[in-house]
RNA sequence: CUUGUUUACGACUAU
């Protein structure tokens, strides 16, 4: 059996989710019993490819095979829901867990907090936030992320930016997505200034700026109308050894199509393949 | 190397 849910994670990764049906099948047809594992990963690997009712079906299936969700079941289920715009659905089914005597970890939080926070309801958010805090369930890296991510996308920059430094006093160290989000956040209320200052103290903080980094601020500066920033950074980039990505060029090329130097978006369309990174 | 959580461009959603 446990080399079975060995060949399931195997399978997950690449993908092969018909195979990893077929393969459950022929256990339970051999004689052989599913543990919790084996239903997490398969029922992972089915929201994964998107097939989310199979999935709700092998769910099910697990109650008539005597095998109880875990955290990790209610968890992947959680964010499946989310996806799928059923946060209510996923709501329901935290305090099901909850219920049952099954007790959320920082993962099945933070799970519960992004999608809830990527619904719009930031407020809930918070409240979910505090919730872990009273329960014991420490807050990680992922939490304040996925929480500073929810504020931006929300036009919140001061309370993200706020719980950024939060998450700082109270002796969290931040990663490179953290700044992302942050630096995101702040471009999209307008304080472009303070995300270009919060680039600069990246390595006071332990993290190196990625292509990503870059590419929110090119985009940001571009879309503000500030081409020449925008432009600048990019070449700043190139100079501090960071490779651009398909996403940088589509980005510059849009935001100079935007102000019309269409022979300067060509000009860098040419250079893409060159560049490492072809139109896709 | 047995399972779960967060990021950037574009896209019928723009002014």
């Amino acid at each position: 059996e446990s080399s079975c849910n060995l060949f399931l994670a195997a399978l997950d990764k690449v993908g092969n989710t018909d195979m990893s049906c077929k393969l459950f099948n022929e256990m339970k047809a051999r004689g052989y019993a599913a543990d919790v594992m084996t239903y997490n990963i398969l029922i992972h690997s089915l929201v994964k490819a998107g097939r989310v009712e199979e999935a709700e079906k092998y769910f099910e299936k697990m109650r008539d095979d005597n095998c109880s969700p875990d955290k990790v079941t209610f968890s992947v289920l959680i964010g499946m829901l989310g996806k799928a715009g059923k946060v209510e659905t996923a709501h329901d089914l935290f305090r099901e867990m909850i219920t049952k005597g099954v007790a959320p970890d920082v993962v099945t939080y933070n799970s519960l907090i992004d999608i809830t926070g990527k619904a719009g309801n930031t407020q809930q958010a918070l409240q979910l936030f505090h919730e872990m805090e009273c329960k014991g369930v420490f807050p990680d890296v992922y939490t304040y992320n996925i929480l500073i991510y929810g504020l931006g996308k929300q036009g919140q920059g001061k309370a993200a930016y706020d719980l950024f430094k939060k998450m700082i006093s109270t002796g969290h160290t931040p990663d490179v997505i953290t700044f992302n989000h942050l630096i995101d956040a702040l471009g999209r209320s307008g304080a472009v200034d303070l995300a270009l200052e919060l680039l600069k103290h990246m390595p006071r903080h332990g993290c190196t700026p990625d292509h990503a980094t870059y590419t929110i601020l090119i985009d940001r500066l571009g879309k503000g109308g500030d081409l020449k920033a925008s432009k600048d950074l990019f070449k700043e980039m190139l100079v501090k050894g960071c490779k651009p990505s398909s996403y940088t060029f589509n980005s510059l090329i849009d935001n100079l199509c935007l102000g019309g130097f269409y022979d300067e978006a060509h000009h860098l369309y040419n250079q893409m393949t060159d560049a490492g990174c072809p139109p896709n």
